[in-house]
DNA sequence: AGATATACGGAACTGCCAGTCTCGTAAACT
DNA sequence: AGTTTACGAGACTGGCAGTTCCGTATATCT
C-alpha cells in the first residue's frame, strides 16, 4: 500500500489531536473564546495545519463536534408515543453535550455567514433528521395510529425546536427525567392530533 | 420644567435616527457586517453618542429591534384552540420582521456573552410572553376546555422554538397562510393533549 | 541519488471590528 | 463667567480570523 499522492503525506494525528483540542475548549471557555490560536497551541500543531484541513473555524469546529453516532435511526419501538420519545432523544443528544451546548449558537451564526456549500454542513443533520422523521411518521399509518401523515416541516419544527428552545431560548434546566421524556407526551400530542388518530375527533 | 441634570442635554432626534440606521442595515446587510461604524456613519453620529446610550453593540441593536407593540395581550377569543393562534401570531410577528430575522441569531450570542444584566433584557420579552400563555392556559382551564394546567415551560419551548426552528433552523420558507396558522393545530393537540381535554382519553 | 512536491511548527503579518479616548465646539446649568 | 455634559470627527487599542513565509521533514518520481 503506497500513497498515490506527491510529496510528504498528512500527519495521522493531528486530526485527532485537533479534535479533542477543541472539545476541551468549548467546555472550557466556549465557542467565542475558544480561538483558532488556542486551539492550534493546544493541540500543538501551527495553524498552516488547521486551514490545510478546514476551510474557516466554523467548518474546524462543526467537524470536531459531529459525532456519528448521533445520526443512528431510532429503533422502531411499536409504537409511535414510543418512537417520537426515540426521535426526541436522539435530538437531545445531539444538541445537549457540554461540547455541542456551548458551541451551537455561535456556529449557527458563523456557518451562515459562509458560503452557500459550507452551510450546506448543518443541513446534513437536518435532512437525516427528516428521513427518520418521515419514518417514523409513516411507520404510525401503517400501523392504523395515524389516519394520515402530517405535514413532515410542521413536525420537524416542532420537535427539533422545541429542544432548542429549552436548551438555548428558554434555558430551563434539563430535568432528571431527561428533556425528550417531558416533551414527548405534548409532542406525541400534536402529531395525533395533526394525524387525526381514530379516537382524537377532529 | 427645566433640566435637573447638569451640563448639555442630550440631543433628542439621535435615538431615533439610530434605530432607523439599524434597521436600515439589518435588512440590508443583516446583523455581522452591521457594524458599530456604519451605524454611527449612517445615523449621521459620532460613537460616543452611541456608547453614551448603550454599553454595547448588541443591546445598541436589541432596543432598535424591540417594538413595544409586540408586547400587546392576545385576545380572548373565547377558545384555546383561538387563543393559541394569537399566541402563536404575537411570537411570529415578534421574530419574523425583516430587521428582526437578521439580527436575531447573532444578537442571541452577543447577549449571552455579555455579563448577566444584559443578558437578562432578552429576558424580558420571555417572562412577559410566559405570562400571557400563563393566562391563555389558565383561561382555558375556567372554560373547562382542559382538565388541569400543563407545564408552561414544556409548552412555552412548544410554541417558541416551533417558530424559531422554523425560520432559522430549517429556514422554511414561511407558508402565504402565515406562519403562525401552519402551527397552530398541531401545537393546539399538543396543549390538548397535555391539558387533558375532555374528549381526549389520557 | 537528486529533484520535486507537499507536509510540519513557529511566527510574523493583514484586515476587520468593538470599544475607548482626545480634540475642538455647543448648549444647558449655577 | 464658570462648570458640566453633550456633540461629530477621527485616532487609537486589543483581539481574532485567516494568510504568508521560514527552515525543516518526508514522501514520490526519474
Amino acid at each position: 500500500m503506497t500513497n498515490n499522492r506527491r510529496g510528504r503525506p498528512r500527519e495521522q494525528g493531528i486530526d485527532e489531536a485537533v479534535r479533542a483540542a477543541v472539545n476541551e475548549l468549548l467546555e472550557e471557555v466556549g465557542y467565542q473564546r475558544c480561538t483558532v490560536d488556542a486551539i492550534a497551541a493546544r493541540a500543538g500543531v501551527g495553524k498552516a495545519a488547521l486551514y490545510r484541513r478546514w476551510k474557516s473555524k466554523a467548518e474546524l469546529v462543526f467537524a470536531a463536534v459531529v459525532h456519528d453516532d448521533a445520526l443512528a435511526a431510532p429503533p422502531d419501538t411499536g409504537t409511535l408515543r414510543g418512537d417520537v420519545a426515540g426521535v426526541l432523544a436522539d435530538i437531545q443528544s445531539a444538541l445537549d453535550g457540554p461540547q455541542v451546548r456551548n458551541a451551537l449558537p455561535g456556529l449557527l451564526v458563523d456557518l451562515r455567514a459562509e458560503d452557500a456549500p459550507t452551510a450546506r454542513l448543518g443541513e446534513l443533520f437536518l435532512v437525516r433528521e427528516r428521513a427518520y422523521l418521515v419514518e417514523v411518521l409513516d411507520r404510525a399509518v401503517n400501523r392504523g395510529e395515524l389516519l394520515r401523515r402530517p405535514e413532515v416541516p410542521v413536525v420537524h419544527a416542532m420537535l427539533l425546536g422545541s429542544v432548542f428552545a429549552w436548551l438555548h431560548l428558554l434555558r430551563e434546566a434539563v430535568p432528571s427525567g431527561g428533556l425528550a421524556e417531558a416533551l414527548a407526551p405534548g409532542l406525541y400530542g400534536a402529531i395525533a392530533g395533526l394525524g387525526g388518530v381514530a379516537h382524537f375527533p377532529t
